[in-house]
DNA sequence: GTTAGCACTCTTTTTTGGTGAGTGCTAATA
DNA sequence: TATTAGCACTCACCAAAAAAGAGTGCTAAC
C-alpha cells in the first residue's frame, strides 16, 4: 500500500489533533476537521489503512487512533513547520551575557523550560580539539603549590598540591618557565612520557609537583567524563500523565538527576548537520528509560571548538513544532553570540 | 494528663509500628507488640489519653491512630535510641580521599541515599571567615588577564579578564605585588572604598584591570548565594506513598532541583551544638514544600571554619533512629578526615 | 483498674449495570 | 468503483450498590 496525498492528510490530521487533546482521534472528528469533505465511513477505511501501514495504533477496540513511533517521525521529518520561535526575556538575557558561564547556561535552560513546559538540560561546552593554553604555578604558603591549568577556549581547571619541600621564588619562576615552555600549544596526543620523564629529571628534586601538575594538565585534556549538566522544569514531566505514574516519573527523574540522558545521546551523536537538531521519537531512544518520551537536541557552537547540548525531554506528543522551532532560534543566538567576538 | 511509663511504652510501640507498616496501628496490635500484658480494651483507653494529649491522631473515626508530629517529636527527643551506624563502602571511600572535593561529596550522597533509601543533599563546605589568602595576575594572551583568588580554607576562583591594553611580564609582577600587600589577609569587611580608590590611582593606566579584580575578590569572599549543591536519590521519594501523589511529589522534585531546601535550613541554623544534628519533623519545616516531609541535617566541619550541610529527605515516618545514627557516624568520619593532616 | 462484648462507623473492595464513543462490516447509492 | 448510511458490537469509564474488614467507644461485669 502506498502513501498517497489524502492519507497524509489524514495522517496529518490525526497527529495535529492528538497532539493537542491527548485523546485517541475517531473517525468522526477527522471527518470534520479536515477540509477532504469526506464521510467518517470514508475516513474509518483510510485509517484501517494507516494502521496497516503502521503508522497509526489502536489502543484498545473502540477506541480512536493515536500516532506510533513511526507517525511521528513521518510527522517530524516531511510534516511539521518548525518555524523559528522568539523565546520570552531570551533575547535579553543574552545580551547582557553574563560573565560567568555557568549563570548563563543555568539561565538558558530554565527560560526554556518555563517557555516549553517541558523538562530540559544543558551541557556545559567542552572543547574537543584541546589544547593546553597556559600554565601557572604559584605558591600559597609554604606547604602549598597553586596549578592553574588553562586550555583553549579559556577552559580554568584549578589544583592545589601539598608539597613538603621548601621552593623559593626564583625556583617558581624557572618551573613555571620549564613547564610552559615545554607544553603549551600542546594536546594530549603530543604529551608522551619520555617528555614527562624529561621534564621530571629538569626539575631536580621538585620532580614531585612537577608529576602532580602533568597529571593535571592530562586530567583536564582527557576530561569529557563528568561534563557538567544543568536541567530544569523536571517537574514538567508531572504535567503529562503518560509520563506521571510513579514509575515511569522515578525513572525519568533518576536520569535528570545521573544526567545520564546527554551523555548517552552525545556518545552516539549523529547531530543533523545541517541544523545541528535532532530528534528522538520513543524508542528511538537508546536510554532505556527514555522509552516513553521524546527527546529534541541541539549541538550549540560557541567557537574554537567549543560545543555543548541542549535537550527537551518531554512526551512523544511534544509541540515539536513549537520545540524545534524554540531550539533553532536558541542555537543561533548561542552560535551567534560569542562568536562575534 | 500527665505522661508515665505506661503512656510513654505504649506511644513508643505505636510510633515503633507505624514507620515499621505506613499503615495507623490499632489497640489490638499493641496488646499483642508490647510486654505490658494488656488488653486491647485498656490500650484503648491509654490510646484515648494519648490523643487528647496531642501525640497520635486518629486518621478518621474507626482508624487506628498514627503519631502526630508532637508525638513524632517527643520520639526523637527522648524514645530514640541512635547507634552509630557503619554505612558499607563509606569507609574505604573516604580512606581513598579524592583528590577533588567535588567528586568527594558526590559519592557521599550518592551512598548515604543507596543506604538510607531516602533522598540526600550536601552543600560543598562554605568558609565564613573568609579571608583572603593569595591573588595571582598571570597573562594567558595579548588580551586576556586570568586572576585567580584563593581564600582562607584553600577556595579557589578564576575570572578570566578582558584587557585593552598591553601588559608586558614586569608590570605584570608589580601588579601582583600591589594586589597581595595591599589586600592578602584581608576580610570583606577591612575592603573599602577609599583602599580601592588608592589602588586603582596606583595601578595607573592598568586602573581597569586592578577593579575588575577587585570585584572578583569581592563576589569571591561574599559568595555564599550560589553554594554548591549535590543531590542523590531523588527517585526515593516515591517509595513512600505519602509524598508520592503527583502535586507533592511535583514540589518536592522542584525543591531539591533547585537545591532551595539546604538553603533555607541553613538560613536559620540553629544546629544543635552538640551534636551538629537537627532533626525537622513535617511542620517544623519553614519550607512550604516540605511540610509532609521530615529532614534531618548534619553539619560537617573540615577545619578552618569550612562548614558544610548534609541532609536527609524522607516521609514523616522515617527511620530517625537509623538516618541519625548514620549521619552522626558519617559526620565525625568527615570532621576527623582532615582534621588529622 | 481491667476486660469482655457488642453496636456502630467508616474505609476499601467488589459487583453490577448503564452510558457513550468509536469501530468494522454490509448493503445501498452516486 | 468509490463513497456513504446504517447497525450491531466492543470496550473503557463511571456511579451506585453491596459486601467485607478493621477498629473504635461505650457499657457492664469482674
Amino acid at each position: 500500500m502506498e502513501m498517497d496525498e489524502r492519507k497524509t492528510k489524514i495522517l496529518q490530521a490525526i497527529i495535529r489533533n492528538y497532539l493537542d487533546t491527548g485523546e485517541p482521534v475517531g473517525s468522526r472528528t477527522i471527518s470534520k476537521d479536515t477540509d477532504l469533505n469526506l464521510s467518517s465511513a470514508t475516513i474509518r477505511n483510510e485509517m484501517a489503512d494507516l494502521e496497516e501501514m503502521g503508522y497509526i495504533i489502536q489502543p484498545h477496540t473502540s477506541a480512536g487512533r493515536i500516532p506510533s513511533d513511526k507517525g511521528y517521525r513521518f510527522y517530524v521529518d516531511t510534516l511539521m513547520e518548525a518555524k523559528e520561535q522568539e523565546v520570552a526575556d531570551m533575547k535579553d538575557m543574552l545580551l547582557e551575557r553574563q560573565d560567568r558561564l555557568e549563570d548563563m547556561l543555568k539561565s538558558v535552560v530554565k527560560v526554556l523550560a518555563r517557555d516549553t513546559q517541558y523538562a530540559t538540560m544543558i551541557t556545559a561546552p567542552t572543547t574537543h580539539l584541546n589544547k593546553l593554553k597556559f600554565i601557572q604555578l604559584s605558591r600559597v604558603d609554604s606547604e602549598h603549590v597553586l596549578a592553574v591549568v588553562v586550555i583553549e577556549g579559556n577552559m580554568i581547571r584549578n589544583r592545589m598540591i601539598e608539597v613538603t619541600e621548601e621552593i623559593d621564588d626564583e625556583t617558581m619562576l624557572k618551573l613555571n618557565m620549564l613547564l610552559n615552555t615545554a607544553l603549551n600549544g600542546l594536546a594530549i596526543e603530543q604529551i608522551n612520557l619520555s617528555m614527562v620523564a624529561k621534564l621530571k629529571q629538569q626539575a631536580g628534586i621538585h620532580s614531585g609537583v612537577v608529576g602532580d601538575v602533568i597529571d593535571e594538565v592530562i586530567e583536564t585534556l582527557t576530561e569529557d567524563k563528568d561534563l557538567e549538566v544543568y536541567t530544569s522544569g523536571t517537574n514538567n514531566i508531572f504535567k503529562y500523565p503518560e509520563l506521571a505514574d510513579n514509575e515511569k516519573a522515578s525513572k525519568l527523574i533518576t536520569a535528570f538527576e545521573e544526567k545520564e540522558l546527554l551523555g548517552d545521546i552525545i556518545q552516539t551523536n549523529s547531530s543533523d548537520e545541517n541544523t545541528g537538531i535532532q530528534v528522538y521519537i520513543g524508542g528511538e531512544n537508546q536510554n532505556s528509560n527514555m522509552q516513553d518520551c521524546s527527546v529534541v537536541t541541539a549541538t550549540y557552537d560557541l567557537g574554537d571548538g567549543m560545543k555543548g547540548t541542549i535537550g527537551i525531554v518531554g512526551p512523544r506528543r511534544m509541540d515539536y513544532d513549537k520545540v524545534v522551532g524554540t531550539l533553532k532560534s536558541i542555537k543561533t543566538k548561542l552560535d551567534d553570540l560569542y562568536r562575534k567576538e
